[in-house]
RNA sequence: GCGCGAUUAGCUCAGCGGUAGAGCGCUUGCUUCACACGCAAGAAGUCGCAGGUUCGAACCCUGCAUCGCGCACCA
């Protein structure tokens, strides 16, 4: 290629160097290999996800990893896959059926059919998100892809319950389980979310049996469980009622049945809070179920697995949805005449995770693991051997873990991994004890069923590290080296595999996660569908194309903050691109690139030297960023580097060495150094513009993924180069303030500081964009606007441009500002105290920076003399 | 109630003990032979509030406020 377009064109790029690193099989992972291993699981999106910002940063984060491994000699594993999602995909396409009027309900399909049809919804949707990430650039290994209901995989879940069944950690047992009304199921605690909800406290009056004419009042959100009570609950320390622990009143509700309850005693109950009588339901409350057992009460469920009351409810109730039940309730209450105050209440109501309906406490029948290795993954984080980015998240892995309890993984639904477990006879028969079961993956014969739930989603996640590996995989590639992840599934994830890890490989899944920011919207929300704040990356890959949003998006995320997402932001990523696009395009109109230039074999200008310098800071700068994990670090490192240091200050100095055949060649070997090291650096941020100019600008035949990854030089920092921007930055101001427009040509003259300045004339010419500069050795005669300058003093001729007195009020204001800055100086050295007590080298630096304004100020003051 | 973040220029955010920074936006001037997805210059901040430590605090400590998140509670 000798020539490239103006304007870097991703989307062409983007597709060719994609489908050329899968043709080529750059991404595919050689567990023979000889080279270090480095390897990422990727966190398997559901398959009915589309790409979102999320996975966007998510993905791209891991891409950078992988790629920079790639780059420092690793060999290379980046795992990709989906979830089955359970409830998420069943909901999904049952909701997709009804519409379609192919059913109404799941049982009208029955269980082998509707999973036929998922099935079939998987294999023709399921890629989506897959191929979304191709577009990214992600370069994950393909030829490795899983599924969590993959043969292989499934059948490893399902030797896993069996195996934990066998050491007494899965049960069953009749319990308290949050339970889905929408999705027919019961949920882990960790689907449940709570949602603070604007309701009423009712408050209803009860006649104690014993003592007519003394009355209970009861406070409850729940006046539709009213039919399901068992007992009043006071708290016995309470001296307004435990005098009438023992006695009895009466349940308001159903009409046509007011059962006598008891009143208990209980030390749960609150007597600061409502009115300090506790109406008890053990069937529909957690907290009242545990006071249930605590007294022996009876549980009476009035409630469907849908929400809808049954007939235990009563005339009038039966039948009604329980929000409907509520107000049937209410007026109930009020015809009796018991109703008291209603006040407006807000309390934190758990909604279900997938579903985003209430859900409901229900005395249900459920298999419940007991957490293995719980001390063990504890210790594995306190102990650093796997370490959290950023660190924080420690202590809350910390909390959860050792308040852990018991997790619910049986789930009402047919879409997932079936549970290994077989019944002879009904599953179903009341008392457990009296049922046979065998806990096996096969079928143990005739006249046994099958345990009809399937297990938890993240019950086959919590595997994903290992077992989506073949032997020769595991072996070099496990255990894994970096999860990136959401700090929202730390529990439901996170925990759960390093457990599993160890569990089952005696070994941590990985040694270190990084958890990513959440993406909001500009004004701090969270993306959503409803709200419709959430842009399909899709559409902004289209528009500025994959590297600008990926360089875009990582600049902006800073290491585990929330990420407030502005268009604006991936616009510079884009720009960025270009920029650098057009650095590498101006470089090829000077001819062909040499991809093996070696500065060391030309004398160096002071640019030069200025330049390898601040490339090897911004090396420096980028290898401890990556240390940390501090993504946008290395963003801002190469961004100010490109623009700045690269583009802006040494590109424009080096113009002036292109008519100069003796420097020309020096300046362009460090050019094409110092692209090369760019494109290596910049590479996994921005992994297809630096293909193509990897290619384009000859640099080499094979992919710049497998390239090395520059190492620090050792040049030393070039003063000189500094002073020279320094100086001609304030000469620009010069002109600026007269209003000289910036595409004219100037005669500027300068008189040196120092003989050294003199050689840099023709970069200084082109710098301040002069028609001639001349060196002169004192102040030339004639109206001139001087600008005193560390390198020397700027003279611009003024006449006809501007009057003596406007530079006259120019030198002025410029020495107001210098005498204030020496004041500041002067005060603190005046402090006995600061020189006594400071750092030797740091007094010296304020003497110093005293010693340069009073030189600004001095040169000032003669000009402002010579002006007259 | 407990814990964790955040609070710096109009906006998005760096800086985390020694002269307040970047990008965007804004103002001015520029199509100067890489780039207007650009170049140059400029204006703009008592670094949330109050104390303390220190020669010196945006930075460390202690309170407080506001916003956000998590856990617990939630009759």
């Amino acid at each position: 290629m000798s020539q490239l377009a103006k304007a870097y064109e991703p989307q062409a790029v983007e597709e060719k160097w994609y489908a050329w690193w899968l043709e080529q099989g750059c991404f595919h992972a050689d567990p023979a290999s000889l080279k270090p291993a480095y390897s990422i699981v990727i966190p398997p999106p559901n398959v009915t996800g589309m790409l979102t910002l999320g996975h966007v940063l998510n993905n791209t984060i891991q891409d950078i990893l992988a790629r920079r491994a790639r780059m420092t000699g690793h060999e290379v594993l980046w795992l990709p896959g989906t979830d089955h999602a359970g409830i998420a995909t069943q909901n999904m396409v049952e909701k997709m059926l009804r519409k379609e009027g192919v059913m109404k309900h799941r049982d009208d399909l029955g269980r082998e059919e509707l999973l036929k049809r998922i099935w079939e919804w998987k294999e023709k949707y399921g890629g989506i998100i897959i191929n979304q990430l191709k577009k990214l650039g992600c370069s994950c290994d393909w030829e490795r892809e899983r599924f969590t209901m993959d043969e292989a995989y499934a059948r490893k879940v399902q030797e896993v319950f069996v195996d934990l069944y066998k050491k007494g950690l899965i049960y069953r047992g009749k319990r308290m389980v949050n339970w889905c009304p929408a999705s027919l199921t019961a949920l882990s605690d960790e689907e449940v979310i709570p949602t603070p909800q604007k309701g009423f406290l009712y408050h209803f009056k009860v006649e104690v049996i014993e003592e007519p004419g003394t009355f209970l009042e009861i406070a409850t959100t729940r006046p539709e469980t009213i039919m399901g009570d068992t007992a009043v609950a006071v708290n016995p320390k309470d001296p307004r009622y435990r005098h009438l622990i023992g006695k009895t009143v009466r349940r308001p509700l159903p009409v046509e049945n007011q059962v006598a309850l008891p009143v208990i005693g209980d030390e749960a109950v609150d007597f600061e809070f409502g009115t300090g009588v506790l109406k008890v339901t053990p069937a529909h409350d957690k907290a009242d179920h545990e006071i249930g057992l605590r007294h022996n009460l009876p549980v009476i469920d009035i409630m469907n697995p849908d929400g809808t009351m049954n007939e235990l409810a009563g005339e009038g109730f039966t039948g009604l949805d329980r929000f409907e039940a509520r107000m049937e309730a209410v007026e109930r209450l009020r015809q009796l005449e018991i109703l008291g105050e209603e006040k407006p209440y807000e309390n934190n109501v758990g909604f279900s995770e997938r579903a985003g309906v209430p859900i409901e406490s229900r005395l249900s029948e459920q298999w419940f693991l007991k957490y293995p290795k719980t001390v063990e993954a504890r210790d594995a984080v306190r102990n650093g051997l796997i370490k959290f980015f950023p660190n924080r998240w420690e202590k809350v892995y910390d909390h959860w873990l050792e308040n852990i309890q018991d997790w619910c993984i049986s789930r009402q639904l047919w879409w997932g991994h079936r549970i290994p477990v077989w019944y002879q006879g009904d599953h179903r028969e009341s008392k457990i004890e009296n049922r046979k079961l065998l806990c096996q993956i096969e079928s143990p014969g005739e006249g046994w069923v099958q345990d009809p739930d399937v297990l938890d989603t993240w019950f086959s996640s919590w595997l994903w590290a290992h077992d989506t590996m073949d032997d020769a995989t595991r072996k070099k590639f496990y255990p894994t080296s970096a999860l990136v992840t959401g700090p929202d599934i730390i529990f439901f994830w996170v925990a759960r595999m390093i457990m599993a890890g160890l569990e089952y490989t005696g070994e941590v899944p990985f040694r270190d996660v990084y958890f990513t920011g959440l993406i909001r919207d500009k004004q701090g929300r969270k993306m959503s569908k409803t709200l419709g704040n959430s842009p399909d990356p899709l559409v902004i890959i289209e528009k500025y194309g994959a590297d600008g949003l990926r360089f875009g998006l990582m600049r902006i995320a800073p290491q585990g903050q929330d990420i407030k997402f502005d268009e604006q932001q991936i616009v510079e990523g884009r720009n960025f691109c270009n920029k650098f696009w057009n650095s590498c395009r101006f470089r090829l109109l000077q001819g062909e690139v040499d991809p093996n230039a070696d500065p060391a074999k030309h004398p160096r200008s002071i640019f030069a030297q200025d330049l390898l310098a601040k490339l090897d800071a911004t090396i420096v700068r980028i290898e401890a960023a990556y240390a940390d994990y501090r993504f946008s670090e290395v963003a801002q490192a190469l961004y100010d580097f490109v623009w700045g240091d690269f583009c802006d200050r040494f590109i424009e100095a080096a113009k002036a060495d292109f008519n100069d055949s003796t420097r020309k060649v020096g300046t362009l070997a460090v050019i094409d150094y110092t692209i090369k090291r760019v494109l290596l650096l910049l590479h996994p941020y921005a992994p297809f513009i630096t293909e193509e100019l990897w290619h384009g600008l000859g640099f080499s035949v094979g992919s710049i993924q497998y390239a090395e990854w520059p190492k620090v030089g050792d040049a030393a920092a070039e003063p000189k180069a500094e002073a020279v921007f320094r100086s001609v930055a304030q000469a620009r101001t010069l002109r600026a303030t007269f209003n000289l427009p910036s595409n004219k040509r100037l005669r500027w003259l300068l008189q040196p500081e120092a003989d050294w300045v003199k050689a840099e004339f023709p970069a200084l010419g082109v710098l301040v964009h002069a028609e001639t500069m001349e060196v002169v050795e004192a102040r030339p005669a004639g109206s001139m606007a001087a600008c005193p300058t560390e390198i020397g003093i700027f003279y611009l001729p003024l006449d006809g441009v501007v009057d003596p007195e406007t530079e006259g009020v120019r030198l002025d204001g410029e020495m107001q500002k210098v005498r204030s800055e020496i004041e500041k100086v002067q005060r603190k050295l005046a402090s006995e105290t600061f020189v006594q007590n400071a750092p030797a080298e740091v007094v010296a630096e304020h003497r110093q920076r005293e010693a340069d304004w009073e030189n600004r100020l001095a040169a000032l003051q003669s000009a402002r003399e010579a002006l007259g």
